[in-house]
DNA sequence: GCGACAG
DNA sequence: ATCTTGTCGC
């Protein structure tokens, strides 16, 4: 496990975490359909707290696509770099899920984040701006509807409705198990929209959510737990 | 001004 | 996110 700190230059405020955001949106890449589903890697990361101790720490999982079996995982902890604001996630989460990625002793492919990527307020998700930092084809799944609207999709599972913010479609809410709450799934960098779907319901057979965040899920709550005592030290 | 709001 | 036991159902 690699220990981080929050980088230099890194936004304080809320208004310079806007002004990245801003900066940096113009390059994300929509144009490209993405690895196709089923086949090569793909990579889960998610991150867990504790805010007491202010430790934060992150999980990658890399799963073979076809199988869903772990080919390889990294973890990572830090100090939190930002607090809780919606819309800015992405600058609480980020430094460690870098170093976690960077750990990983192969290719991520495809990385799956927990949360949203063009489904933002300013269109610049917590996938989204991993992806830019990256150069990586990322998504989002996100477990609840954000600030946004949609219509309860068919209850079998496959089933999807668009995402929206106003008339503009975000994302799409995409039942994984029939009759189950939907999940919400958003482009991030270099993945078309239907292909982030087919990608998120293969890799979601049993289960509501992908087995990439369950599986980074349950990875960095368990990095967080053994960490959390020797950095509470320093 | 007030409430809602990814994790 | 996190605090938290049992419990209903397949």
């Amino acid at each position: 496990m690699t220990t981080v700190r929050t980088p230099a230059g890194w936004p304080a405020t809320e208004e310079e975490a806007r002004a990245v955001q801003d900066g940096l949106r113009t390059k994300v890449v929509l144009g490209e359909p993405g690895p196709p589903p089923g086949a090569g890697h793909v990579t889960g990361v998610d991150v867990a707290y504790d805010d007491e101790r202010d430790v934060v720490a992150a999980a990658a999982v890399v799963l073979d696509a076809a199988t869903l079996d772990v080919v390889a995982e990294s973890t990572a902890v830090g100090r939190i770099s930002f607090p809780y604001v919606p819309g800015l996630l992405a600058f609480r989460e980020i430094p460690t899920v870098l170093a976690a990625l960077e750990a990983l002793p192969r290719t991520p492919g495809l990385v799956v984040c927990d949360g949203y990527g063009l489904a933002h307020p300013r269109r610049f998700g917590l996938a989204s701006h991993l992806g830019v930092l990256t150069g990586l084809p990322t998504i989002g799944v996100a477990k609840n509807p954000f600030t946004f609207t949609y219509d309860e999709p068919a209850a079998p599972r496959g089933s999807t409705s668009p995402l929206l913010a106003g008339t503009e479609e975000v994302g799409r809410a995409l039942r994984t198990r029939d009759a189950v709450k939907p999940v919400f799934v958003s482009v991030g960098h270099r993945v078309s929209l239907d292909n982030a779907c087919a990608h998120t319901l293969a890799l979601a057979p049993a289960y509501r959510l992908p087995e990439t965040t369950r599986r980074a899920d349950a990875l960095c709550r368990r990095a967080l737990r053994e960490a959390a005592p020797a950095l509470t030290a320093d």
